[in-house]
DNA sequence: TCAGTGAGTTCCAAATAGTGAAACTCGATT
DNA sequence: AATCGAGTTTCACTATTTGGAACTCACTGA
């Protein structure tokens, strides 16, 4: 299922320069532009030189001379001399390990992602959403125990991935138009949805079920329920899928399982609300 | 070991704040200081109030101001409406896995680090430096498998940790004054060396051993011993070490492991050049 | 050996974007 | 009703960023 993601990553690309190319990219002044490269560096997906990035960068030469020259002194880059390259820095592990334990879901929802995976013995995701991505931060995998940043951080597209939908589905108009814009719409197989419309359709279905299907849109063979996991407010915090293959067993057989992963759900949403930090002594 | 490395932070934003404090800091501009910032939310380990962030910071309340909404924005920082507070966000989570897959020792070493760790069954620390500070790649543990970012991406310090001085007694001159310069010389423990003419003498002993020793100088009742991984060049790459309590072994028990543990890290090192890895891990 | 090329780096006047004191909003507290 | 403090906006001032252009340097091929 995370086999595509290197496409995803590349659509992510696409998009970005989609927006970049219009009318001026984010909008945070300076620090947006120096993050945007930041992320296209990330994109490439191995060590980058410097006349690689101008070549699709909105960004005059020296102005992203400096940016890339900011970022690696910040250690936000980190710059392989002997080759000239450039890759993400390993400052954001760091960063990523304070992000990953305080504004994920993946501490809260550790054990019962455990209990769940023995249960059912399936792959597990533990998702939320990354600007208009799905951004994977815990797995079970019924093989092997999973792995470390080879799975959470990785991402996948929103629009047709079963925690994509699910999440989607719950998310408020704005955002969800707002979001549902940004898809590429790439049809990965013969089951992708290819068009806003068609999501949309799918969507509405999906919150009237509470739950979600990915049948084979992604990748041929391989198919996932998910559900959304939600504050008591309504707000979506995440998502969370069983993924199996079209070998094992059948949409049906999936759908059985919606009881027990609603639970789960239920379970995460209730301890991350209740999870709060250590309130301040009211000083006043 | 790594139940301390809150203080580590907290030490860290100490030495930041002193740079700060003279002469502007970093000197990356914009981006530097809005980068300042990120870390400034990372080291408070919780969701923080834009006051608490105010209290200490060079910046005046509106510039303060906009960059944490710049890097909200830009999903650095993650803003829970319902409490008003920021954390680092999950778009750091995404870059993370590019620069952990890239730009850490971590890929490459697993295997290894696997075969370390089911022939000693002990706890094992892969390590690289970043700044003055040693940063935790990866981990092996003899109880349970490992655990995504909630290892990898931990701090701690220098002077005091295995890795950390096994790194340090084989840096070049330069960048060892400078690293040294940083350290704090908290004393954790009874055992913590406490001042950089002590840390030298025992750098000195490590060079010339080829390991060295945490002689429960981080945290009471628990040793290890380490080893740098060197480059083809003798630069280094990384640490490598095996922990354990002084209940369940001592040094001489730690000290027999040596040869296997080096033989791990020059398996370590070679495939890492073959990867042609970059040498330098954090800025030059 | 010497132009030619292209990556990477530096320069500087013009323009933009950042700065920060102060004023304002809004909700909670007295 | 008045006070307080967190959070947000404003705006004149100014420091920073911008980006075209020129430069260095290593490499290539005649």
């Amino acid at each position: 299922m995370l086999v595509n993601s290197a496409v995803g990553i590349l659509e992510g690309i696409a998009q970005c320069k989609r927006r970049i190319g219009m009318a001026g990219y984010s909008g945070d002044g300076t620090v947006g532009k120096a993050l945007s490269v930041l992320d296209q560096v990330a994109a490439f997906g191995r060590p980058v030189r410097f006349v690689e990035l101008i070549d699709d960068s909105p960004f005059p030469k020296a102005t992203l001379y400096r940016f890339v020259q900011s970022l690696t002194n910040q250690g936000m880059l980190s710059f392989d001399p002997e080759r000239g390259t450039y890759a993400p820095g390993v400052r954001l592990v760091r960063l990523a390990h304070a992000a990953w334990a305080q504004s994920s879901l993946a501490p809260v929802a550790r054990p019962f992602l455990d209990a769940l995976s023995e249960r059912l013995g399936e792959t597990i995701h533990l998702a939320q959403l990354d600007h208009a991505q799905v951004l994977y931060v815990d797995k079970r995998n019924a093989a092997r125990p999973l792995e470390m940043f080879s799975d959470a951080g990785k991402i996948g597209p929103a629009y047709c991935t079963g925690v994509g939908k699910a999440m989607l589905a719950f998310m408020d108009r704005a955002t969800l138009d707002e979001t549902v814009e940004q898809q590429s719409f790439h049809r990965f197989t013969d089951h992708t949805l290819s068009d806003a419309d068609a999501l949309r359709a799918e969507l509405t279905k999906i919150r009237d079920n509470g739950y979600g299907f990915d049948r084979e849109e992604h990748e041929p063979g391989i198919i996932c329920v998910a559900v959304p996991i939600l504050s008591e407010a309504g707000r979506v915090l995440g998502g969370l899928s069983v993924t199996s293959s079209t070998e094992r067993t059948n949409l049906a057989g999936l759908e059985r399982l919606v009881p027990e992963i609603q639970k789960t759900a239920k379970l995460i949403a209730r301890e991350a609300s209740a999870w709060r930090f250590p309130d301040r002594v009211a000083s006043s």
